[in-house]
DNA sequence: CGACTTTTTGAGTCTAGTCAAAACATGTGG
DNA sequence: CCACATGTTTTGACTAGACTCAAAAAGTCG
């Protein structure tokens, strides 16, 4: 375990929030199946499983086979991949509603990405068939599903551009303001980024070293436009924002 | 125009190619449609816009309204961002039954990247309601479009990594591999990729400069890794790989 | 042939990586 | 509660890979 137990439990996952009353209340607020009816909930609710994951635990390797398409019902997950270097790039952190996995689905391929809770979750999974049939039953479903991946492919690209013309500083600016898109709080007149989230972690995202994350962090935190650190009692990681536009963070 | 025209065309369009007689052959080849049977292709024929555009056109830029889905019925297209700074980031090259444009057609959106043609290419074009008429009327496409789309997801990540583990000379190795296994033709013992491509477009590829990949190109050339030139005649660029493996090229 | 573009090569510079050590946290057991 | 072990972050000095600038060489086309 190379992540120490957070302090305090951010997305504390309270045993009743997966159980079986709660469960069709969780699905039907999915992207995928929000728009369907309640008897539709109603008959997949059976086909999915769900899975409480500890912070720091593997939900599955790159490699491995895909049997399940995994969707976060509470937490945040981490997909990432290894290089052969040993270099981890960090490809994306999901939280509530969002999909993982593999939703190409026919024929029975393997993951290209190692998914890791970021912090305590809730997983729900659909096996491939299930899912398959899903989709053969409910065809919005598929295109609920094809506007989320096109979006998500948009977002990728993104990131290439990012990694092929922006210097180290202005990728880790853009790491931040992205987080702080995704899974950031409003807080009077700064962002609030409430994750369990290491250097490690942002120069895994970056495609930087620790050292140089640290550096342009410290540089940050200088000219006052980010804070970050355990502080004020309950947070275990925090980044406040007061200013954007500077340094051409696109 | 920054491209001089090829003293010979890869791929030159027929006009009788894109013409009423042909359509409803190529339209029945594309990914998404393949499946269909001939009167759905027929009933989609009409809603096809063909387009025939020469080498260096520009297709749509990046922030015009997306009002097309497109899809490449012959020749190749580049799909590419500028960023702030200037530099071009190329994002990927499409040939034969891939599509361009946007998917996430719900909503009136707008193009996230520049689409040029690479050779003279024959194009068709379906206006987001059309499209989206299609898919109601036949769900099967919009599983056939996750399929395609999750897997351009997938590479899109792989090239995040690339970009964020490798040196200049692995994401160049990368690139023509990658090149190699979309566009390659099998010769004997090499592969040729038989492209209008210029160092400028494989540096925007790979987030490195002309110089890097004109010295790197060097250098693979001297280790009779590679070949490139308009050589033999007709071929206008080509680059023949003799071993693979080396240079730890994943 | 001569204008133009693309590619190659060279020299100098700088960003970010490497290696190493100190400072800081966090959690444990005496 | 303190001292220690473990892991993370910060700082510093050095290095190197890739960029910039500049000019020559090679190709392309009218």
């Amino acid at each position: 375990m190379t992540r120490p137990k957070s302090p305090v439990r951010l997305d504390w996952v309270d045993p009743a929030v997966c159980s079986l009353e709660y469960r069709l209340k969780i699905i039907g607020r999915l992207p995928f199946f929000r728009h369907l009816s309640a008897e539709a909930i109603a008959k997949i609710n059976p086909l999915v499983h769900d899975h409480d994951v500890r912070a720091g635990e593997r939900i599955y390797f790159e490699g491995d086979d895909a049997k399940f398409l995994h969707l976060v019902a509470m937490g945040k997950v981490k997909l990432l991949r290894v290089a052969a270097s040993g270099r981890e790039v960090l490809l994306d952190i999901l939280h509530g509603g969002e999909y993982f996995g593999v939703l190409t689905a026919l024929g029975g391929r393997i993951y290209t990405e190692t998914a890791i809770a970021q912090t305590d979750c809730c997983i729900l999974q659909i096996s491939s068939a299930d899912f398959e049939a899903i989709l053969s039953e409910y065809p919005d479903v598929a295109r609920h599903a094809l506007e989320v991946v096109s979006q998500r492919l948009v977002e990728s690209r993104e990131i290439v551009q990012q990694l092929s013309s922006f210097t180290a500083e202005q990728r880790i600016a853009a790491a931040l303001l992205r987080l702080a898109g995704k899974v950031g709080e409003a807080r009077d007149d700064n962002v609030l980024i409430q994750l369990p989230f290491s250097r490690q972690d942002l120069a895994a995202m970056t495609g930087a070293t620790t050292e140089t994350v640290s550096r342009v962090m410290s540089r940050f935190a200088e000219e006052k436009l980010v804070k970050s650190g355990a502080q004020v009692g309950d947070d275990r990681e925090r980044e406040a924002f007061e200013t954007s536009g500077g340094k051409g963070c696109s």
